[in-house]
Order: structure tokens, then sequence, then C-alpha cells
DNA sequence: AGATAATAGTTCGCATGCGAAATATTTTGC
DNA sequence: GCAAAATATTTCGCATGCGAACTATTATCT
């Protein structure tokens, strides 16, 4: 596999990628959300009073970014953020009523954007995640060498 | 395929294309350039005098976000741009004497970052290739479905 | 117990990334 | 040939995204 190859693959992630996050900007919109908020509002549904880092594993992101991500949608009014009991350098993240009540009305919306997805066939999954594993694998691999 | 497993699917090419990003950003890096600008870099070797809707086409990304890229790599005196002859809208890209001296430089980095991902068979590449076709059909047809 | 190390979040600086609006130029319609 | 539409790029506002530096708190080591 030439460099021209790799570079192609390189391309047709990020646009994959991107393509999936301009889908779920735009069923997010509908609701006066991003795409990530719309994915942190599920997490939260999911994981009620969950720590920050916890969250930020959950969604693949670093920690800084989480954390803006959150102080957003708190001061949106959809998340409280509170200092964990247990741990003073925690913060235990749950959504507001106003949240809870935004995830419901998330509902018919979160389907429909899925609808056109669910054609790709079991077979096609399974070895897209097969293959995602092994890319994923050489590219640490790569980068741990150095 | 359930709205866990899409997300799934989601977060899958984002860690993919992250961890493709943050390989090229280390390797740039040793040239003191970001990742964005050392595929340019190579766009611009292969294409001279391109034009900057050209390159954005070549590298997958919008125009703004181009413009951006290029503003800096002309700041760092890497790239030429001037107004087009025959169309004075458009913009005419070229690297500098410096910019092509510093593409001469990068080809052993770009080798050996490229190591790794030279051992992804034959057989998976095409069916990830087949594979990331299908996704990106089904994910534009759900845009424009809206 | 007190110094030291480790951990959790936030903030900062930078670079993407987009769409919408603005500017300059060219093309089209009549 | 001139008004209107189309095109190329830049600028703007916003939201990611990262790592490094910083603050606050907890764990560890002796």
């Amino acid at each position: 596999m030439g460099e021209q190859q790799i570079l192609e693959i390189f391309q047709s992630y990020r646009e994959v990628h991107q393509a999936f996050f301009q889908l779920m900007t735009k069923a997010a919109s509908k609701h006066k959300l991003t795409a990530l908020q719309f994915v942190v509002l599920k997490v939260l549904k999911e994981y009620p009073e969950i720590r920050l880092s916890d969250l930020a594993e959950q969604v693949k992101l670093g920690n800084s970014t989480t954390s803006g991500i959150v102080d957003r949608m708190v001061k949106a009014g959809l998340v409280d953020r509170e200092r964990t009991e247990t741990d003073r350098r925690a913060m235990t993240l749950t959504l507001s009523e106003k949240g809870a009540a935004l995830w419901r009305e998330t509902e018919a919306t979160r389907l429909h954007m899925m609808r056109s997805l669910l054609e790709l066939p079991e077979e096609d999954q399974r070895e897209l995640h097969r293959i995602q594993q092994k890319v994923l694998h050489l590219l640490r691999k790569s980068r741990e060498e150095g």
C-alpha cells in the first residue's frame, strides 16, 4: 500500500466522519442543540450522576474538550454540575428538568435520523468493525513506536 | 442495527480519524508543520498553480477552512498566493522555494510514518473501501432526505 | 502528620471545521 | 451594454479538539 493509498484512506475516514457529524448536526439543530450535545444528552440519560472524566471516556473525547461541551450545556440550563460528595476534585453531572424534557422530545428525531443507516447489512457491520479495530491497532502501534 | 450500534460506529469513525490525525500531527511536527499543512504540501507539489477551491476539493475540506490553512502557510512563507491571471476572482497557489525545500525534507518522515500502515492486507483495504463507500452513500442519502 | 505524588477539572493557545455574510469579479439575460 | 445572477475567495461567529499549564483535592510514603 503506497503513500497515496494511505492518504486516501485518511481522507475517506474524514469524509465519513464529517458526513456522520453533519447528519447529527442537522438532526440536533431541530432542537437547538449541537451534534455532541445530542450525544451527551443520551449519555447523561443513561448514566445519571456521571463524572466528567467518565463522560469523556464514553464519548471518546479528551477531558478539556468535554469540559467545554458540558460548560455550554450548563449555561443553557440542560445539565446540573455539582462537586462530587465523596471526592471534591470531581464533578457530578446530571440532566436538569429542562434537559430531561428535551431528551424526551428528541426521540422521534433520533429514530428518523437513523432510518437510512439501518440499511447497512449485518455482514458489513461486522466486517467494518473488524477492520476498524485492525486499523486502530496499527495506528496506535505506529504512534507508540514514534 | 439499533441506535446504540449507530452511535458506536460514529464514535469508532471519530476514533480512527483522530488516531490518523494524531499520527500525522506527530510526523508533521518534526518539521514544525501541522497535519494538514503536511497534506497540503504534497498536493501543492503534485498540482502546481492550483486554485484554492480545487485544493479544497483535493483535501475534502470546505473553502473557508482551506482558506485559513493556506493563509497560515502563506504567512509562514511556504506558499505563494497570487491572483489568477485569467480569472481575477480566483487565487493561484504554488509552493515557495522554502516550501519546496521543506517538502523534500519531509520524504523520509512520510515513509516512516506510513510504515505500520503498510501492514493492512490488500484484502482488508478493498473491503474497507467498499464499505466506506456504502456508508457514505447511506449518509448522503439520509442527509438529502432530511 | 507532613512532604510528595497522583488525580480531577478548568483554562489557555492554537488549529481545524462549518455555514452565512461580505467582497470582488465574471457570466448571463435581455 | 448593462442589470442581475453566478462564482471565487475571505471574513466572521461559533463549536470542536488537543496538549500544556494551573488549581484544588486526595492518596501515598515514610
